[in-house]
RNA sequence: GGGCGCUUGGCUCAGUUGGUUAGAGCGCAGCCUUCACACGGCUGAGGUCACAGGUUCGAGUCCUGUAGCGCCCA
């Protein structure tokens, strides 16, 4: 076998190596998984999908290289490295990208219309109004949109170049994801870890969905107290402040705090509310915040999770009155009547804001509010991705237990190996804060469906109790479109028919099975690929999303299971704009990907972002790349040196071409021991403390302090090293002597290529086609050298360097090239550092153009030069 | 309100278990050209390590508190 393309070129380019080389890799199947590997032997990777509806930014690029470094290293350690890329194309960014993109919104009940042909491509015109299609219909067109999106990526990886084997992509929504979803769902239900349970839920009245307690965020929102007259029975009034008077008609009950003086002789009696009349009792709840307000606070079903918690606590009545599109239901809730009944028809059909005015005025009309309304700013909450403040409505809704596995979750945090080990208090907070279980159902479309239908009663009721299901062999199954056994088709929502559950999971759901869906889990046609590669060495993955994604991998892991998904958690940071704030939509879309890959190329891109700490947030520097970029092409330039005909002619002979010297450099590196000169020696020592250093650096999952090591060190051989040696390699001192400074070099040169080839893989590998055969990617990382240097020690090395730097700052101080002849060097100095010198005097005369050099001993440390 | 992280020259960051004059790159200044590299090289100026206490023979590096920034959870 011979090198790719072997021998240095006269002018070697960084351009066009990104292209080239993932062609090549892709061809030869570089990164592809070796599945017959032992499992001991087999590194596997929990790939984060993202989200193919969003558009990539700088961020992922930063993220994905940091795990790309980690799988280079892994396999050049002899590890076959699972590492599948996935795409998350399922949920609501997915249907919001194509309600956008093709103008058109999904209505379930009409429908499918074939070769529908969208109104638009590429987004709507302002206030054109959207076009409704069917359910199946909508959801051909975010398979469309999404396999277009995900070619777009793939292609910014590839150029990125992302270690990823290609042939074990997954989604989240395709065959195997809904298969997997599905499969794993019905075992949960068959444990009883999975149920339904009609409850109060958040719920977005714009998505006009459910949403998990992972996915609120508290966003402070102006709001007013209102101060309420309700009324006593004896005549005088109950002062109840609130910020919601609009939930005035679905008032429940009076609350205050057990400890509170003022309201003693009150608990346990009845009030009256303002407007609607309604007869509710005044209790005590310890949540009662004596000092907020008047210390009094309604209970309503439902304004609030509070009001949940007192609604649950004090088995109080539901008198829902907002619906699921976030408007006040049309007639008057329970408990309402007469004139109550009446005052209600205002509100009916208005939204939550007009409502509010309305109620208040109203109350201002009745006089049953006290003064005005009193300003202030509070948190809400909201759904993550929403505009509106989440409602909270009663509806029925899949959940998977999590509240009684609390303990054992927390554990599994403990086991879990977290980089940096900070990071695990932020799961743990979660954890323990957990208020309830994990809501999964959600009201949408584009999601994988729940597999089960109910059937239906004589009077064409759902029965929910016994769902009907499918067996595991029919999976996946679309509810509604297949039938369950033992029906026809026909009977689909007919009396003692069956109706089918038309909730989709959420998107959390599916993606915390991204081990099974990637990594074969009881999938036949995956061989025993599944045993190898599961529980998983790493999950990489943003800090953001440990209370979503990690946290419910580690569940559906742990009930399935019975394990931790993985060993190892690297968490990355976040890329924050020069101004440390975090990077803005609109910056990450300005400087897109691609345009920086294209700009700087993607090894420099690759640099910067490895140089981000593990964990730590880092500032968006493009200077950074610049810097990237120049050490790649140092790398090029070092190396066409080290390579160079020049360097490897035989003595009395001419100089070989470029191909031959190639070849000669690759068989001296195979000899280090020849390196027997002191100072090339003492060289070759300290590039076995680098490569001990990096390679506990990539242990650690530091591939950062890795980089900084190697680049620090690389900096130094080509500033000192290179410049000190030169002659002799060149064989001005005879061949004996530059066979010594040609070992050094060459082995040197080799081993740099392999510590750098996990970040700057195109340049170490267009390098390593040059004088080595295969792929550097799949070279073996390198071990530290046993033998040389060790009894000449750094001291040589060190004042060798030492010396450089005097005379030439001679020579700079006289303003004169560093080529310039110097006719007398007079060190005087310690006898130790004398003895170094006087083993490398040689090169340093030949390096400095130096006459004549005369040491002394004594102190202090003296150098005096004299130019020529 | 609770928790976590950060705060080192103009900028971006290193500083492993506390130990001699605190490091790097960018930027800046001066100088040097083509025999690896002008997408270059050499040299230099510039921080006392957010602040205040404390422990110690000795602290950027450990402890306490304060301030600012960021994030997570209420």
């Amino acid at each position: 076998m011979r090198p790719a393309r072997p021998g240095a070129p006269d002018k070697p380019s960084l351009d066009g190596l990104e292209q080239l080389w993932s062609g090549r890799w892709a061809e030869a199947g570089t990164y592809r998984f070796q599945a017959s590997a032992p499992r001991e032997r087999v590194f596997s990777i929990d790939t984060p999908p993202p989200t193919v509806s969003g558009s990539l930014h700088i961020g992922h690029v930063f993220s994905y290289t940091h795990t790309d470094t980690v799988a280079r290293y892994k396999r050049m350690r002899g590890y076959s490295v699972w590492y599948p890329m996935g795409w998350d194309d399922n949920g609501l960014p997915t249907e919001r990208r194509v309600q956008n993109y093709y103008g058109v919104r999904c209505d379930p009940a009409l429908p499918y219309q074939p070769g529908f042909v969208p109104p638009v491509e590429g987004g709507l015109a302002k206030g054109a109004q959207p076009v409704a299609v069917s359910r199946p219909n909508f959801i051909e067109l975010c398979e469309q949109l999404t396999a277009q999106d995900e070619k777009a990526f793939e292609n910014v990886w590839r150029h990125l170049g992302l270690s990823v084997d290609w042939g074990a992509l997954y989604t989240t929504i395709g065959h195997r994801a809904r298969l997997t979803s599905q499969r794993a769902f019905l075992r949960l239900l068959a444990k009883g870890e999975a149920y339904a349970a009609e409850a109060p839920t958040l719920w977005d009245v714009d998505f006009r969905t459910a949403v998990a307690q992972a996915e609120l965020v508290d966003r402070d929102r102006p709001g007013a107290f209102h101060t309420l007259r309700f009324h006593r029975g004896d005549g005088t009034d109950l002062l109840v402040d609130t910020t919601r008077p609009e939930l005035l008609p679905a008032c429940v009950a009076v609350v205050v705090h057990p400890d509170d003086e003022r309201y003693r002789g009150v608990v346990g009696t009845t009030v009256t509310t303002p407007l609607f009349g309604a007869e509710v009792p005044v209790l005590a709840h310890e949540l009662a915040q004596p000092d907020k307000g008047t210390g009094a606070a309604m209970v309503c079903t439902f304004g609030d999770v509070t009001d949940v918690t007192w609604w649950r606590d004090l088995a109080l009545p539901v008198r829902a009155v907002i619906g699921r599109d976030g408007r006040l239901v049309g007639s008057p809730p329970d408990g309402l009547s007469g004139a109550g009944a009446t005052a209600y028809g205002a509100l009916a059909g208005k939204t939550v804001a007009a409502a509010q005015r309305q109620v208040v005025e109203m109350l201002g009309e009745s006089g049953e509010m006290q003064g005005d309304a009193r300003p202030i700013t509070h948190p809400v909450k909201f759904y993550e991705k929403g505009e509106r403040p989440l409602e909270i409505v009663t509806s029925r809704q899949w959940w998977i237990r999590t509240l009684s596995h609390k303990e054992e979750l927390l554990e599994r945090g403990r086991q879990l190996h977290w980089h940096p080990a900070f990071m695990r208090a932020r799961y743990e907070d979660w954890v323990s804060g957990l208020t309830g279980d994990w809501l999964v159902s959600r009201q949408r479309f584009f999601g994988v469906p729940f597999p089960l239908w109910y059937r239906l009663g004589p009077d064409g009721q759902p029965e929910y109790e016994l769902p009907l299901l499918p067996s595991e062999e029919d999976l996946p199954v679309d509810p509604t479109t297949d039938v369950p056994a033992g029906y026809r088709a026909d009977q689909r929502g007919e009396p003692n028919g069956f109706v089918a559950e038309v909730d989709v999971m959420d998107t959390w759901a599916t993606s915390s099975l991204s081990p099974q869906i990637a990594g074969g889990w009881e999938d036949p046609g995956a061989g025993d690929r599944w045993e190898r590669v599961f529980p998983m060495d790493l999950r990489p993955q943003a800090h953001d999303i440990i209370r979503t994604w990690l946290f419910s991998t580690v569940v559906r892991s742990h009930l399935e299971h019975g394990t931790l998904p993985w060993a190892h958690a690297a968490i990355s940071g976040w890329i924050l704009d020069p101004d440390r704030k975090k990077m803005s939509k609109s910056v990450g879309n300005v400087v897109t990907p691609q345009s920086l890959l294209d700009k700087h190329g993607s090894d420099a891109v690759r640099y910067w972002a490895a140089s981000g700490r593990p964990g730590t947030d880092t500032a968006f520097v493009e200077g950074q790349m610049d810097v990237g970029r120049k050490l790649a092409t140092k790398i090029l330039n070092a190396s066409k040196f080290v390579l160079s005909p020049r360097l490897w002619a035989a003595p009395g002979s001419d100089e070989p071409g470029p191909a031959e010297a190639a070849s000669r450099a690759a068989e001296a590196a195979l000899h280090p021991e020849e390196a027997s000169e002191p100072v090339d020696a003492a060289l070759l020592a300290s590039l076995s403390e680098l490569v001990g250093s990096a390679t506990k650096a990539f242990e650690d999952y530091d591939y950062a302090r890795a980089l900084e090591r190697t680049e620090a060190w690389f900096w130094d051989f080509c500033d000192h090293y290179l410049e000190l040696v030169k002659a002799r390699a060149y064989g001005e001192l005879g061949p004996g002597r530059a066979r010594s400074a040609r070992a050094a070099l060459s082995t040197s040169l080799s081993y740099l290529l392999r510590l750098f080839a996990p970040v700057l893989p195109f340049v170490t590998e267009e390098v390593w086609s040059w004088w080595q055969e295969g792929s550097v990617h799949v070279a073996p990382w390198p071990t530290a050298l046993t033998g040389p240097g060790e009894g000449a020690g750094p001291a040589v090395y060190g004042a060798a360097i030492n010396l450089l730097g005097d005379v030439r700052r001679a020579k700079s101080e006289a303003r004169v090239s560093q080529k310039a002849p110097v006719a007398l060097v007079e060190v005087q100095a310690p006898v130790e550092e004398l003895a170094a010198l006087a083993l490398v005097v040689e090169d340093l005369r030949a390096a400095q153009n130096v006459q004549d050099l005369r040491m002394s001993e004594g102190s202090p440390r003296t150098v005096a030069v004299r130019l020529a």
